[in-house]
DNA sequence: CTGTATCCAAAATGATACTG
DNA sequence: CAGTATCATTTTGGATACAG
């Protein structure tokens, strides 16, 4: 995207006497030339993982991945106890875990037997995100009071 | 929550002869300790922050504010343009922006002209955020090749 | 211009029953 | 035990019209 276009767009006036520089143009067209061309769709990497950071109980189950490997229903079972909530479905466990394994976060390991054993695991990949997980329920964490202050001021 | 409940959970027998101390014992109870109790519901900070992170526009707009301060119309008009969607719908606008500046993350000014003049800017807490919104992307662009590299795998 | 209200479509999630 | 299929419910998002 050019910059005048960019300036259309914010309703900048062409700069005759220089006086006009918005700083937003040129951050803007930094911006735009960081995200790419096209830009990211919902498909891509960088919008899945955060949408899976973000979605319900991806962040829980990579926690508790986190500290070792489980099977399908212990994991289940313990998302149960852990949650606030009632508890994970089967099914969206298994979608959650699809997702997780599809992006190379979590390993699955089949054993064919009967009643068959599946085992789950964080990859390296996913110890990572784990990590940068942590990291920003840390910075939550630390800024929680501020959070929790503007919400109470926040009755207009 | 107790070790030995944790233990049943994970259908661990008592350690008699100290053999089978799983260490997904201590690790599950280190984790829940952590999370506090009660766990966080959908409406605490730490749920709703990344969230928010995660959502379809709110990082867009984090990524946006952190250029400038933008009016309503203006930030509508630049999102259509950098966006690999359609656009926002002015009702999504607004309430993404209501979110954000509920938990203290953007700044409202509103200036009771005819017709109206509102600006929307990141607070010192939301330039924090957004930040940690860069690291984020950061962590998941320096790992997107191997994460693209486990999708095509998953052909399974 | 900014925002709300209403209605509608689409997506996410849960409940339940079933299979190998 | 692990997983799938189906259906119901809830949540989310968009389109449109309208108000101040």
């Amino acid at each position: 995207m050019r910059d005048d276009k960019i300036r259309r767009l914010l309703r900048v006036g062409e700069a005759k006497s220089g006086m006009e520089d918005d700083p937003r143009v040129a951050a803007l067209s930094r911006l735009v030339r960081a995200m790419g061309d096209p830009p990211p769709d919902r498909e891509a990497p960088v919008r899945e993982v955060i949408a899976r950071l973000g979605d319900n109980w991806s962040p829980l189950i990579l926690k508790i991945l986190s500290t070792g490997a489980y099977r399908h229903t212990t994991l289940k079972r313990v998302i149960g106890e852990v949650s606030a909530e009632a508890g994970i479905s089967q099914r969206m466990l298994t979608l959650r875990l699809r997702a997780l394994e599809r992006d190379g976060f979590v390993a699955r390991e089949f054993h064919d037997t009967v009643p068959p054993r599946v085992i789950y695991s964080l990859t390296p990949l996913g110890a990572g995100l784990a990590d940068e997980l942590d990291r920003l329920l840390g910075w939550v964490e630390r800024n929680s009071k501020e959070i929790e202050r503007a919400r109470l001021a926040f009755r207009d």
